[in-house]
DNA sequence: TTGACATATTCCCGTATAGGAATACAATAA
DNA sequence: TTATTGTATTCCTATACGGGAATATGTCAA
């Protein structure tokens, strides 16, 4: 099986850092019509379409047609699933990081059913 | 281009599922040798060990040699990379997602340096 | 040594990209 | 209609994947 496609989750879809640009000036800039996202990342157009639409497959952008532009939004709840995944994490980084290889390491001794005894290891 | 490398960035290293199952069960038993990971995630291997070589290549993870067990734990700060940017847009869902809508609409006026004369929107 | 166990690496394959170039489509105006 | 502007789609190519199978490497014990 290759990669997942892009389109496949929220995920897969901001691992691109041209795509997360996009993200971040739907942010700070609200929504934005295709030709101003062109002139402010540089890119040409295509490019842009095509990243909008990976984008919009995983609703992390709406459209709006007004004329003939397509105006795009943030439809920013839809980061929160990566807010949430990365957020469980968030108490293992900071201070107590000792405590936590120390455990980690407390525990890495019965791994494996083989459960290979492993000389002990100064605990606490 | 293709595609960035997996091992291009946190990003891209986590947006493989079996990676971030790998993440969480760091995470929640503390560190692990390849067995158990093996074990427990029912995966062949050598799949196993590729996707350590990728979440260790970014820095996810580190491995600790302990007799022929390599054993492997979290290393959460990497991930704070991917948390500082989804916390930005945290203000962005919730509750007042009409008013930013409104204000996305607005903004939306102003686009494109040929600055279209749009017919005004009805707000509200 | 040899053997057994734990893990890593290599090779193959089908699939999916991101970017560039060219083109198609849509909406409006004249 | 035709022309023009804004955007999307298609075709191309080089690259990289993830999984499976097979094999290599490493570490210890006898």
């Amino acid at each position: 099986m290759p990669r997942a496609k892009t389109t496949a989750d929220v995920f897969n879809a901001i691992a691109e850092p041209r795509r997360r640009q996009i993200v971040e000036l739907l942010a700070r800039r609200g929504a934005l019509a295709v030709g101003a996202l062109v002139v402010t990342l540089g890119l040409p157009q295509p490019a842009v379409s095509k990243h909008l639409g990976v984008l919009r497959k995983v609703g992390v952008v709406a459209v709006i047609k007004q004329g003939k532009q397509r105006v795009y939004n943030l439809e920013a709840e839809k980061l929160k699933t990566v807010h949430d995944w990365v957020k469980a994490f968030e108490q293992l980084w900071g201070h107590q990081l000792d405590r936590i290889k120390q455990r980690a390491e407390h525990r890495a001794r019965e791994q494996t059913e083989s459960s290979t005894p492993l000389k002990p290891r100064k605990r606490q």
